[in-house]
DNA sequence: TAAGTTTGTGAATCTCATA
DNA sequence: ATATGAGATTCACAAACTT
């Protein structure tokens, strides 16, 4: 295996086979029709990167229901119902087939999922020859909560990216990554907000698609993987986000789109479309994720013992640490702030200063484990 | 498919099917063999959950066949990749399927992995039928950099969380996880630190096992999807993180192990491991656990008096209490739930948190009554 | 105008006991 | 089996609205 990041090294790489000059490729054009078919009329080893952001295969029961009573807008278009694992498995070979044909032999592919679906891709890539290069989180910060409390809250997405073998070349713009994210490499685990707001497509007030996809995460997907001039194809192109960040960062784009509507407003985002200047890239790049901490997450790394008695200043209140990080002061119970404000009467409490704990005989505040938890934590 | 938090239900739910005694099964032991055979020994819809930590790197032992019956040697390599991938397959559906066997129907089942293997497990685990329920991120914070920067770093690994089938019942502790999350819904992606300091397990100064799994990661494993007294097997124990947690947190544990060496590191080092007290180990209740209360049975307690005025939050509606619990609003009558819902045209509603009423000029939701009836009425 | 409040919404495999 | 009714359940952000 191996990675390309210079120019020189690149042009060299793309002189070897016969190369398909870039005027026989349909350039800036979103194709219609199945993107299987689409993906036909391009040659063989002619493109540097295929990003992808195929149906989910969601399998929704009946309607949800916010606890507010309003509506959830689920996905229940036509184009994400497969009937079986079988019917979405030949689908998901068929394209990843004719993706890694029209790839070249250095060339890269990303494919974006949930757990609905993403191990369906992977392994069918796997079995098709891709090298998964990495598997990239997408952490969103504002997901949309789990309404019934009956899960974990489905807070980040998943996108694969593959070389075309073990052995193959790709582009990786390590400096570049490094830079984005403030001179640390860049990992794994990407901290980025949903599509809403003025960056959401709307057509009569209405979302122009349900699954739009946010700029930032192409941008960092194309910044970090192809180069200037590269020919980029997006085979479920949706509005174009991929598209409308290609050309703005100076990468050629090919789309394939079978609805109508949806090319309709790509092609409308896309014209309206400028090249990068110097202020939009600072506004792209994302902010380093906090370090909040939960009084639980000090339990579970045994910062604080279950069982641990912790009291208030004046030892008016004792209460009991619990597995969960939860406290018990008789009947009542309660988080560390949640107890403190109810034993008070207070309308609010801090609990990482109101509560305090023996520490081989000294009292210390709560504060004082979260302190030393945060040095343990960062590397 | 459905969530149980109480242990009343879970009791009822337990004696359906023919149990298996739990005195059948050899609690707190480490099974010596492959884990295949080991599980084998065990009885159908025995254990509450499995956890398994299964090797990426295909060092099965022993001799290995191809499916055409053809001998490899494992040893050497003697492979290539698409061997590979189906050995892989191979060994990932049979102790799958041994797993799936063990687990009472209404079990789990939890698998972490890395990009080389989780995707093959995912895929294989579908096709068994097994329900994801969500896919874990376990964010390191302190990963491995990616020295040569070819990558991005590597800065997570992904667990997979499944109930029996997409019908199936399973554990989840909702409120401990929120307790524990700082009284915000957890997420599925979690930060936790790598194993290292005083935890790692060294023997002559030299790492136990090369992939020993931080205690807080299995902490929350066991404390979101198991209740006391639960069965959780191991099927590759390694250092026994499963069975040290386990019996921390007061739950039963099985583990399987081929090698001598680790099976030796974690039966001391569970010898050495202490159960929490009773009180620490309890965590926060949901209320679908809390005894059921009717809202007529706190008028008939004079809790609430008959005649009394209830309101939403916004006076938009006033109603009437009656005799018999029932609500009253115009022409409109039926039960706080009932009389809700359809004055808001809503879906549903909780008439416990929608409905207030005025107590000493202090305004108050109706769940408070329940809250006070509730506590007069314990012992 | 500025500041505070209310409303709307996002790739979601989202209940359970009883009759 | 399937229908019914009780009742448990939400976070971050932006836009719209009010004071």
């Amino acid at each position: 295996m191996g990675v390309v990041e210079t120019t020189k090294q690149r042009t060299a790489r793309k002189a070897k086979p016969v190369a398909v000059p870039k005027e026989a490729l349909p350039l800036g054009q979103i194709l219609s029709g199945d993107c299987i078919e689409a993906m036909r009329s391009l040659p063989d080893a002619s493109v540097d990167l295929v990003f992808a952001d195929p149906p989910y295969n969601l399998q929704l029961g009946g309607d949800l229901n916010r606890p507010d009573g309003s509506h959830v807008d689920a996905v229940t278009n036509d184009w994400d119902q497969f009937d079986s694992f079988k019917i979405y498995d030949d689908f998901t070979r068929n394209w990843l087939t004719e993706a890694k044909r029209i790839l070249k032999p250095d060339g890269a592919l990303w494919v974006i999922g949930s757990y609905h679906n993403i191990y369906r891709v992977g392994a069918i890539l796997q079995d098709l020859g891709f090298w998964i290069l990495n598997d990239i989180v997408w952490r969103k910060t504002n997901p949309m909560p789990n309404f019934r409390g009956t899960r974990f809250t489905n807070a980040h997405e998943t996108l694969l990216w593959a070389s075309q073998g073990e052995k193959a070349k790709y582009q990786f713009n390590y400096n570049a990554m490094k830079t984005l994210n403030d001179e640390l490499q860049m990992r794994s685990d990407w901290v980025i907000p949903i599509c809403n707001g003025g960056e959401r497509l709307k057509e009569n007030g209405q979302k122009a698609h349900p699954t739009q996809k946010p700029e930032a995460l192409l941008y960092r997907v194309l910044l970090a993987t192809t180069e200037k001039g590269d020919v980029v194809v997006d085979p479920f192109f949706g509005t174009g986000t991929t598209g409308a960040v290609a050309k703005r960062l100076g990468r050629e784009w090919i789309g394939c789109e079978r609805e109508d509507f949806y090319r309709g407003v790509a092609q409308k985002r896309i014209d309206k479309e400028l090249p990068l200047d110097e202020s939009a890239l600072k506004i792209m790049q994302s902010k380093r994720a906090a370090p909040k901490v939960a009084f639980g997450a000090l339990v579970e790394a045994g910062f604080l013992k279950p069982g641990t008695e912790v009291f208030d200043k004046k030892r008016r209140w004792v209460a009991t640490v619990r597995a969960d990080g939860s406290l018990e002061c008789g009947k009542q119970t309660g988080s560390i702030h949640g107890l403190g404000k109810d034993l008070q009467g207070a309308p609010s409490c801090n609990g990482w200063t109101f509560w305090h704990y023996e520490d081989e005989g000294v009292v210390k505040q709560l504060d004082a484990a979260r302190q030393l938890y945060l040095l343990a934590v960062e590397d």
